[in-house]
DNA sequence: TTATTTTGCTTGATATTGCAAGCAAAAATA
DNA sequence: TATTTTTGCTTGCAATATCAAGCAAAATAA
């Protein structure tokens, strides 16, 4: 995101806070705050953005995408989400639930020869 | 960790890397890496982390994490894993077979009653 | 062995993070 | 209305990230 001070500005707006509440809440200056609103700086840490995203309610994630950082998994999350997909589709599987579903796989697999 | 220095060094060694093999594939300067591996470093940027893990062939996260950073979803990643546990206990599955898994499934789910 | 190249490292230099201190306009209080 | 407080902002300043240039030891080639 090119400008993303605005960003950050429309979050703290948005659960009416002043830049000292969130001075206060986020251990970071509002100097610096105020810096970051106006786009007067270019990557904030990990631990700052790390804060904020936690009073402002939006994910960690998302604050590094919109500074521009590499988030991790972009690739695997997908690779990931289609691993996952079995057991999403078929929900929380109890242990019984599983061990039947193994023996059923050992089986369908064995069944060909 | 303290010293992530020796660290970085160790990765490098284990692909048999110099500091300039790596300068050119990560594009990170030599004089950089080498005060890096010598602990002379505090905070490496995300970017830089980023591309020495795909080089060293460790995940970004864990870089994230030997220099202190935070890393997202450090809980939800633990209830992911256990959800995924089946899908990986299982290995990769065919569509046919996951066809036959689901109906066995339901099947199992609707023999009680 | 001598000359060349490679390698790790140090040393300024520049840019950026993040802060403390302070300032002026706006808001709240007296 | 006059005074106090709040709020957003600017401005140095110290610390850090990162680099280009260069240097000396080690490795390699001649």
């Amino acid at each position: 995101m090119e400008n993303y001070g605005e960003y950050f500005k429309a979050l703290r707006e948005a659960k009416n806070m002043t830049l000292r509440d969130v001075e206060k809440a986020a251990d970071v200056s509002n100097a610096y705050l105020s810096q970051l609103e106006s786009g007067k700086v270019k990557q904030p840490s990990p631990l700052t953005l790390y804060k904020l995203a936690e009073i402002y309610g939006v994910s960690y994630e998302l604050l590094m995408e919109k500074v521009g950082y590499p988030i991790p998994n972009k690739e695997k999350k997908k690779e990931e989400a289609e691993k996952k997909s079995i057991a999403y589709r078929v929900g929380t599987i109890s242990n019984d639930e599983e061990l039947e579903l193994l023996n059923y796989l050992k089986f369908i697999r064995n069944r060909k020869k």
